[in-house]
DNA sequence: GTGTTGCGCTATGTATACACTCAGCCTCAT
DNA sequence: ATGAGGCTGAGTGTATACATAGCGCAACAC
């Protein structure tokens, strides 16, 4: 018998696999910003023709997270102070409005099992002994309260465009870090999101998910001040 | 002298050419909804080889205009009434917001300006000898005003997102068509958005364009009333 | 010594050729 | 007559070949 879950149901097409590349050594900055992408380069470094690669840095320029090179390569992008601000500005305004709708239409159980889950994260990440394991736990679990909510916001624009934020976020946070402090808070602002959106209350899960997003901005400032970033 | 405006600046690339006229011809209806895009034949149509027509088609499905048919060929989207509601409640929340900022960061002067505009149009609008054209050049002004609300808001994530909504909400506008009095109501509502965001009042913006984008759906909401539309 | 012109290299844009998959149908055996 | 199996052709996925444009460098003229 098979291993079904290590056992890839599609053997991923060459465009798809030089796009999950390319993006993932983008987000992980393994390709720093500012480099530039040469179709040949990347095609023989991946070890498929230009073809798959041309289609995957049109996918990438059309997230944002690389962008045309006037003919010459296409140069992966930064993320700017004013674009950490634009992007929060959104986020508050598209994640408010999921939290709103996911309250409204949303499976209640559901939540209620998050906002545990979330208290009881609580404990685990204020403790001194904080290892890397438990932050990915706890990312994962962040992963999967965004995808709740996707589901019970029904609105597949809205989950779209949230989903291409959550790309630049992603960038964001790995370049600000995080720390035990702003991970604890983090749990418990969700936790109250969870509880708001169990109980239905829609006006508290909107302002909740928007005083969550504006700490969480708060904290990537202060994390990046100082540090000398590029307009 | 050259006569600038009709001198394409750029000899557009094929790619370019494929996208603009097949996106134009999904959004005039020329291509029906339900239709099946062969990359050969779109190829031989449109006069490229098969490279052109794949990016082109690729952009199109990022768009959501055109979605993959599972290897035969990619068929064009209906935009369904359920689709209409999820893209009316996104736009609400985006063009609220984008009001609000412009509210906060518009140069004021161009919305006084806007706000004559939209107040003068008003009774041609409402005059029985409507024609065409002026049907056009309405829909021209209010494309100008998104324009400036665009670069009032600053925000290009914001802007992104909206933009990528409109070519929806295109389709919708054509499938439904208007009125005579829709168009007036449409054409005070805007002033009163443009003379809050005139006024930096951002609470009246905000729940000014909620209504604005409320009536307009009620409105759509009417006229795709009895003719039976596919969920 | 400096400016200019032309050549060549490189990287993209496009076309085409080849490989592979899948659906539909036809045939043959039972 | 009917079902299974293979064939065929259309269509996509990928590779490669060809065209073209821009930049740098070098050589030559002044």
């Amino acid at each position: 018998m098979y291993t079904l879950s290590l056992m890839p149901s599609k053997p991923l097409s060459a465009s798809a696999r030089a796009y999950e590349q390319l993006r993932s050594e983008i987000l992980d900055g393994s390709i720093a910003a500012g480099s530039t992408l040469y179709e040949v380069e990347q095609a023989s470094r991946l070890g498929v023709s230009r073809t798959p690669v041309r289609e995957a840095i049109g996918r990438l320029v059309a997230q944002g997270l690389v962008e045309p090179g006037g003919g010459r390569g296409s140069v992966v992008t930064d993320v700017s102070d004013q674009d950490v601000e634009s992007l929060f500005e959104m986020r508050a305004c598209l994640e408010a409005q999921a939290a709103q709708l996911a309250a409204l239409r949303g499976k209640r159980s559901v939540f209620v099992d998050f906002a545990e889950e979330f208290r009881s994260a609580v404990p685990v990440l204020r403790s001194p002994s904080l290892d890397k394991d438990a932050v990915r736990d706890y990312y994962g679990l962040i992963r999967r309260f965004d995808e709740a909510i996707n589901v019970a916001a029904a609105n597949p624009y809205l989950v779209d465009a949230m989903e291409g934020l959550r790309t630049h976020v992603a960038r964001v946070r790995r370049k600000a870090g995080s720390s035990p402090e702003r991970l604890t808070a983090s749990a418990l602002e969700h936790a109250l999101i969870a509880s708001a959106i169990a109980g239905g209350d829609t006006a508290l899960a909107l302002h909740a998910t928007h005083v969550h997003i504006h700490n969480s901005l708060e904290h990537f400032r202060q994390a990046f001040a100082g540090l000398g970033n590029p307009a």
